[in-house]
DNA sequence: TTGTAAGCGTTATCAA
DNA sequence: TTGATAACGCTTACAA
């Protein structure tokens, strides 16, 4: 059965499809008898407005365009689930594209989303994106993008990020007031701005306690249980090391486990923080001490302000939202 | 800057539109000459095609709805994952709803979908949706449905479903032959497919060891941490009960704390077999015996099977894949 | 308040 | 091999 157009309707009434869309559309230039005729006729019908039409007649689409490294990594997902329960109530969809941390990919679905005329692009970039071009070609489109977590001011339009560096400055801190001081630092590439924070808050806190800052207990590329968990073999061998602040959670597992096999126990003998708070923090042995990342509050701060970008006109060049973070005591950090 | 479009290159080059049009379609019908001089123009003014305009040409996109519960589900975000790794490649795009486990909202993404011209929706319905129309609506316009995980016959085309039979056959088995006898099992809705064929696996292990079932050793809706923690909790009190079958990892989770509240050790006095392969399971203490359910294996069939009804521009109808699944035995249920 | 008519960018049909 | 033309379904000046 082919589906109802506005001319569907029109022909059924006796009147023009302009006075079908103005009734459709809520247009005040219209009588209440026939708008209600007009709606009663759709509904008859079984009217679905073709929104594809409508996008191409108006120049533009109810569609944002979402891309992330990675949509099944648990941070991201959840920025997704928020952007779109803020989004969807708003009358727009979500076009989701992952990047596969590559950059290669990134530029394709850059590209995918500007054929789809996207109104707007919410975006954490891949890890291996140091070159920006690709990302601000849509803005010079007049495609506002904004960027969450993994940003870079040199795309313009609004910024969420989380407060990396407190987070990181708290959890050290937290180590440092709990007897700890001989702190290794597990994390990830330094091109992150995340991580760069993150050492960042790691080193001030360090500073401030009047401990001396040691560049052989920050290691780069452990941010995976893997690497995390030969890394901190690695140091625990040297018999120099009494925490580990972890740039995330995955590293901070890898790190108990270390411990745990080096016949040490966590927290008496290390110490153990991490970043993100996954769903299994809370549920391993022993509960582990973490910043918490919200990252549903970012999806949500992300949406609200791509739809204040569409509505403005303007790009939001320059905004930068900072989510405060929480440190989450439990087990693994005090003795 | 306005974006170039076909006929700009048409009239930078002295052809027509429609020259171009079938140029950039890779149409064998244009000289070699005139594609080359085509393709080069529009790389010189950044053409990138507008496919809206081409959807609504063609009267269908490249867009594919997805449909879940939520997409920040462990399962459904891996499922979403290997849904777009095949989707992308081969020109499609996905638009993404979720619809928080209720009918209503369920209702309207299905409408956001077809209004959207999507080419077909590849979903998994809400726990409160036991009237289908709405789905069967879609098919109705050709719009065609696969189905994945919870499924339901009355919808027309393929659907991909895991072996929950068996797996709850072979977890159960496993406890049995492990000196467990008075087995319990935790589960969800039995309105959901998914929970009814665990049941019936749980029962057909039991009859086939010629163990009594039990009603009152099933306990419905408790699929949670919490309520998982809470029926455990009680069943232990009863002291009739020496496993636990888990229709979730997460109520598995909450049945091994209530077991270690009690006092009770895991697997010495009481077993615990759960279900999805949650990745909390093996870091969790001690690791978690678990069928494993293959979300990426169901992502990459769902999206095939689309591709295929697409391309067959039929239905699909009563094609029914069931993705093996394989029980992992870890240190809850063995003594 | 309603109608007329043009156009968004593309593609399919037919003719040359 | 290329061109002319119409059409996909909708919106919006402008006119009535």
């Amino acid at each position: 059965m082919r589906r109802a157009t506005i001319i569907d309707i029109a022909l059924a009434l006796g009147v023009t499809p302009s006075t079908v869309s103005r009734a459709l559309a809520g247009n005040s230039r219209v009588s209440l008898t026939t708008r209600q005729k007009v709606l009663n006729k759709a509904a008859e019908l079984g009217y679905q407005p073709n929104v594809v039409a409508s996008s191409l007649r108006k120049g533009t689409s109810d569609t944002i365009g979402m891309l992330v490294p990675r949509i099944n990594r648990n941070f991201f997902s959840h920025v997704i689930s928020a952007v779109e329960e803020v989004l969807n109530p708003a009358g727009f969809n979500l076009l989701i594209c992952q990047s596969h941390e590559r950059l290669i990919k990134e530029r394709q679905a850059i590209q995918v989303l500007l054929k789809n005329r996207v109104a707007g692009i919410i975006m954490s970039h891949s890890i291996e994106t140091t070159d920006f071009e690709h990302i601000i070609q849509a803005t010079r489109q007049r495609v506002p993008v904004v960027q969450f977590d993994r940003v870079n001011k040199l795309i313009p339009g609004p910024r969420i990020v989380n407060d990396n560096f407190t987070g990181a400055h708290l959890a050290v801190k937290h180590l440092i007031r709990n007897g700890y001081n001989r702190i290794a630092h597990l994390t990830g590439s330094m091109a992150v701005n995340v991580y760069q924070e993150r050492l960042n808050g790691y080193k001030y806190a360090i500073d401030e306690a009047g401990l001396v800052f040691e560049p052989s207990m920050v290691i780069e590329n452990a941010i995976t249980r893997e690497t995390g968990f030969e890394e901190a073999l690695k140091l625990i061998a040297k018999n120099k090391v009494d925490a580990f602040f972890c740039a995330g959670d995955f590293s901070a597992t890898g790190a108990i486990q270390a411990i745990q096999h080096s016949g040490l126990k966590v927290p008496t003998d290390i110490g153990v923080v991490g970043f993100a708070n996954e769903p299994f923090a809370e549920i391993i042995a022993p509960k582990l001490s973490t910043v918490e990342q919200n990252a549903y509050d970012m999806g949500i701060r992300a949406a609200k302000s791509m739809i204040k970008v569409i509505a403005d006109n303007n790009s939001g060049d320059g905004i930068e939202e900072i989510v405060p973070v929480r440190l989450l005591v439990r087990e693994s950090s005090v003795k």
